[in-house]
DNA sequence: TATGAATGAGTTTTCATTCAT
DNA sequence: AATGAATGAAAACTCATTCAT
């Protein structure tokens, strides 16, 4: 019985919440109105504030639910087996992927959080911490174990990793084009090649 | 007498551009008031209106103002016979040293222009395309002349080298630290080393 | 049967009631939420408006229950033969073993009613009258008795009177101290002798 | 100058808050709106913002203001050789005859500030708390001159004389009644009367 | 050129009340 | 009788922009 109702208040909750992907990833977080997101969910102005208690809280939800959901992914790579290569192509596939499943939420975390250092960004700096500080042990490792060379910092590759792919994304979002299957498996590739086997031509050792 | 008053009028204006880039650093565009940009100029608040059209026309002041120095810098180096390794470096180099300069007028330029692709990326997207344009054809060009192999596309190659700069300057502008001579130094060669040379160790040929 | 769940009802509405006592001395009427008389009473939100049609209506029925206990506690002294000091005493400490009896009472109905001419005030206006009228009543008959000289008009004394009461309530309310039994019984003896008997020494006839 | 637009700036202030005073008089400051003052001053919505943070603050300017003059009445009949029938009758009169001259505003700060001592910051308690003091202090002086006989303590006096005062105004506000001025010189008569000579008959002594 | 008072549209948030279960 | 999700009107407050001086 109670189950019944948590069930419905749940599926309301998230009604509102992908709603809000929408609506922040059209309009952005600062100009959109609470009561778009209402409106865009089809429920009554207060119902938002009966399950968030502000709009920022509405943002802070979508960014950790899928921010912990990536931090999950990255910290299981640890056990399997993989060389550093595979590990970040893992973690370039999985972000890729959920670009190509909800381009929107990727928009509104990038957009809204990850960059905004002025705001979501400073709210969620620890959490942002954790993603680069698990890619730069990937990094470490290798360096250790001599899959990659130590010109670089660690932490300064975990960086560029990212940023690499982050801007990749952000290209995307600007453009708001739809890619081909085939493009977002490519981009898969661009981003390790690059970041992992450099730009330039390897000279023909003789 | 004319010449006097516009020197006077140019110095006004432009202390209200460096009161503007302090304070949309320290609050962010949104969240700062026109007043609070006045205020920091030690002017009255109306005259912000007499230079300016809108808080956004100084926003956008700003970014073109410095956004063209970049892309001028990145034409001049045509001119001058470099590697394309050598012309990525200098373009880092111009934006690291930007940063070391002014890093408030950088970190209201990566947060609030470029990375925003809601509102004011969104309007200079045409120009900031045109660095991403220059950079492309730089890569293209070592592709054709042998210097990069041609495993990523120019485009992708040019968003990956941008994103990788840009969120080292973002890693800086979230840490608010400010950085030894040394370390920008390093970050330099970093950025190169990582993106032209790749992580990996290359395997000894036989 | 009913009887017994009649009783249940009445002691749920009781409950509520009690509930609201405190929420409202706690936070004032306007304050408070509906919900924070629901949760201080640990039933359910939507349980209030079983009991009363509206928020207003609590607080009316808490003011009518005292107030009609007072009245008529003041219409009795009527049938016993006393002296209107002793009246005035009688009704002093009615009141102020209803202060020492449930403080919370009456800082709701003195802060919230009895002093609150643009809302309740205005709407128990003829109640609130009532105990004016039995007051005027007293000091008119006792003029008539000559026990009361009649320099002052027998409505002017009741308000006086009733004023200073008011006015010590509202002295202990703001101070919110707990006083001893004897600092109750000296405070009814001081109402009395003070609009009784005044504060001026009667000069000692030769 | 300056002092011209100083001027007409203080006098815009004043007019927001002699158009508050008849709005809180007329409706109550809970119930009031911001916009209903600047209608009623009939100046644009933002100036009350302007000139008050908020319409809390407008409540507190009235009340200072009008409170701080009534301080330095009651302080400056310490310098004048007068009874304490005499200096109760100042008191006394200077609170009447602020209810003729500005009956909104004394409806205001009996009706809204008493009841906001409560929830407002105790900021006003103290405020308020001097005028008790005083009059304790004219009462003990005149117990140690036989003035007044000592039974009662001054602070309860000043109790009970300043809620007579307040009690009878409070009257006069709930009736909202225009009186002559023959009623309010009568007013101020009994008051004292009443307090000070008490209501009982001084039994003739052999 | 310079000032800052004046304007008023816009948005978040609150919360009394209703209602389906 | 009891629950608490759903509704939406209402109001304080903000702030970009205008304008008289």
């Amino acid at each position: 019985m109670a189950t019944r109702n948590e069930k419905l208040a749940a599926e309301k909750r998230r009604l509102i919440l992908d709603a809000a992907v929408r609506v922040f990833a059209r309009s952005g977080f600062t100009r959109c109105r609470v009561s778009d997101i209402a409106d865009e969910a089809g429920v009554a102005y207060g119902l938002v504030y009966h399950y968030f208690r502000s709009k920022d809280e509405v943002l802070d939800t979508l960014f950790l639910e899928r921010w912990n959901v990536m931090l999950g992914v990255i910290r299981e790579l640890d056990g399997e087996a993989l060389s550093a290569r595979e590990q970040l192509y893992a973690i370039t596939s999985f972000i890729v992927d959920s670009y190509r499943h909800d381009p929107d939420l990727m928009k509104v975390i990038i957009v809204e959080v990850t960059r905004a250092a002025n705001t979501f960004g400073q709210t969620h700096l620890a959490k942002i911490r954790e993603a680069y500080d698990l890619i730069e042990a990937i990094v470490a490792d290798a360096q250790r174990t001599g899959e990659f060379k130590d010109a670089v910092s660690p932490r300064f590759a975990a960086m560029a990793f990212y940023g690499a792919i982050e801007q990749v994304l952000t290209g995307w979002i600007f453009e708001s084009a739809a890619l081909s299957d085939g493009e977002y498996e490519q981009a898969k590739g661009f981003v390790v090649e690059t970041i992992c086997g450099g730009l330039e031509a390897v000279p023909a050792t003789a």
